[in-house]
DNA sequence: TTAACGATGAGC
DNA sequence: CTCATCGTTAAG
């Protein structure tokens, strides 16, 4: 499990730093698990795109005022959570977006998850659809906003080594709908590893 | 109170 | 490209 060390550094090396890395979520059935692959960075007060731009707080993001290593996660577009990692010391409002997994451990529990079936029911191109996006990382690994403000250095939702981390490249772009956001739309905080079959777009 | 709007995904 | 779907937000 990462400490909190880890979550207390800048936004943009930590959304690097987590590429590669496990997001684990313990349920009551099952204990389900992805590597990272595909994260954005958000910087609060002085970034556009950011729920807590310009210093906007309400209660819906106030986690993201709190110390680094606690769980975001927000309702979006009337059907989907996403979650995130609220970086750095308390009062700074930044935090760093899991836009995509590669499915690791539980992938039958995945799959009844995301679509109400068993394993041997999908092909191919369904499991390389499991965890391939925010919304859907989400429901496959029961994240939800039960989840708000959990303890990521001490709770059943946790992140930690991957144990059999082969070498990979980094590639940057700007990010994922926010085209609202004017000068920040361009800012290159969104973070991929190279060729992951798992990453939610080219 | 209320209306406009998404850090998305699924289906053509 | 279109649109489903509803909590959150800021304005009134």
């Amino acid at each position: 499990m990462l400490k909190r060390d880890f979550y207390m550094q800048d936004t943009l090396t930590v959304s690097r730093e987590l590429l590669g890395k496990v997001l684990v979520h313990k349920t009551s059935e099952s204990t389900i698990s992805g590597i990272i692959v595909e994260t954005e960075a958000y910087l609060g007060a002085e970034d556009k795109a950011a729920h807590s731009y310009n210093g906007r707080r309400t209660a819906r993001n106030e986690v993201m005022y709190g110390p680094g290593g606690f769980s975001y996660v927000y309702f979006i577009y009337g059907m989907y959570d996403c979650f995130n990692v609220v970086t750095q010391p308390a009062g700074t409002a930044q935090a760093v977006l899991i836009r995509a997994l590669e499915p690791l451990q539980s992938l039958e529990a995945m799959s009844v998850n995301r679509f109400s079936r068993d394993l041997t029911a999908l092909n191919k191109k369904d499991i390389k659809n499991l965890t391939n996006g925010p919304g859907k990382l989400c429901r496959a690994l029961n994240i939800d906003r039960s989840c708000n403000g959990l303890d990521l250095c001490g709770s059943s939702l946790y992140i930690e080594e991957n144990a059999v981390q082969e070498d990979f490249e980094i590639v940057s772009t700007k990010r994922i709908n926010i085209d609202y956001s004017e000068e920040a739309k361009d800012f290159p905080y969104r973070f991929y590893i190279k060729n992951n079959l798992y990453v939610s777009r080219k």
